[in-house]
RNA sequence: CGCGAGGUAGAGCAGCUCGGAAGCUCGCCGGGCUCAUAACCCGGAGGUCACAGGUUCAAAUCCUGUCCUCGCAA
């Protein structure tokens, strides 16, 4: 079976890896224009564009599908994949040939573009991968197969997109093998119950210490890619990669910063927020016992 | 040439404006104290100050070029 592969991020890299692998022949990849991106607003391919030309796959990279059907016409296939790709196909390209989608999440909750982070950000204790149809509508097409995956508490985005993509991989690949001897069972989802999630913008990152402490940790965790969870002291931007309901035995104000010899919080709604790794501007991401080794606060802090 | 910050002991930083024998916090090694400790005390090792040129009696510090890292914007 000959597979046309559609997606762009890590988690994509990762299925596609696992396909280049298994018995099943890649002819080609489709993933996101390249982007000005970084100091010099350089030109800047997709990390997978280097799998795919690693393993001598053809790489398309299209502005607009639609503009594009008779190409696909022409590439010999006989089904797509999708994975994180993060464009809608166009009906006119889902009749050509049969597509199915990798999604990680326990469908009908969470269609849309942010389902990890989401289910990390709502605190869920439990998440999963589904292959569907790939449809017109929004990751609304029949269900294949689905698996559950429990979220660990220290489970982040990172760690979360590992599991799930390995999962949805294993889970493909049975579901191409079913459909090659035509045993794979269609079930429609439930519509009712669905949920949609949606793109996450820079500013979601920032930290609102006025939240509860369960909610900032959980952003901390969602965000660590991006934008990455943030706020400002004493005019400096502090990312915060790595954060826990912290126990120490002080009166502050929500939002106030309290530094120990070797320990870092902030006063949040219920509690404190302990910073266990962040970066500042123009540093590097560091252990919280490195960054007060030498950080110079210029906000008012509890010293203890 | 999008804007900006920075490269100084194993780690994180100060020193550079106003050139003149390299410092802080942590870690590490050794010793002490303690029921005990991420605590405390004493001692110690460890640096061609990114690289290459230049100015100077003298350069981490001034000038020029190169490489690398990071924040913002997109």
């Amino acid at each position: 079976m000959k597979i046309l592969f559609f997606g762009t991020p890590r988690f994509a890299e990762i299925v596609l890896q696992g396909l280049i692998d298994s018995e099943f022949e890649v002819v080609g990849i489709v993933c996101q224009n390249d982007k000005p991106s970084g100091r010099g607003n350089k030109l800047v391919s997709p990390h997978i564009v280097s799998l795919a030309k690693a393993n001598g796959l053809p790489v398309y990279q299209f502005e607009k599908l639609s503009q594009h059907i008779e190409d696909f016409k022409n590439i010999d296939y006989d089904l797509a994949v999708t994975a994180s790709y993060g464009k809608i196909l166009p009906k006119a390209f889902l009749d050509i040939k049969p597509c199915i989608n990798v999604h990680p999440s326990l469908l009908p909750k969470y269609r849309g573009a942010t389902p990890i982070q989401s289910a990390l950000l709502n605190g869920d204790r439990l998440t999963g991968v589904t292959i569907m149809k790939t449809e017109v509508g929004m990751d609304d097409g029949d269900v294949f197969v689905q698996q559950n995956l429990e979220i660990l508490p220290e489970d982040d985005y990172l760690s979360l997109l590992e599991k799930l993509a390995n999962m949805g991989l294993k889970l493909l690949l049975e579901t191409l093998k079913k459909i090659e001897i035509g045993t794979v069972v269609r079930t429609p989802q439930n519509h009712e119950e669905a949920t949609f999630v949606k793109l996450i913008k820079k500013e979601d990152g920032l930290l609102d210490f006025s939240e509860s402490t369960e909610r900032l940790v959980n952003k901390v965790r969602a965000y660590v890619e991006s934008p990455v969870a943030h706020f400002y002291l004493g005019g400096d931007l502090i990312k915060v990669y790595k954060a826990q309901k912290g126990q120490i035995d002080v009166t502050a104000e929500v939002g106030q910063i309290i530094k120990e010899k070797k320990r870092l919080f902030v006063k949040a709604q219920d509690g404190f927020l302990e910073i266990l790794r962040c970066q500042a501007s123009g540093g590097k991401v560091l252990n919280v016992i490195d960054f007060l080794n030498g950080y110079h606060f210029k906000a008012m802090v509890v010293d203890r």
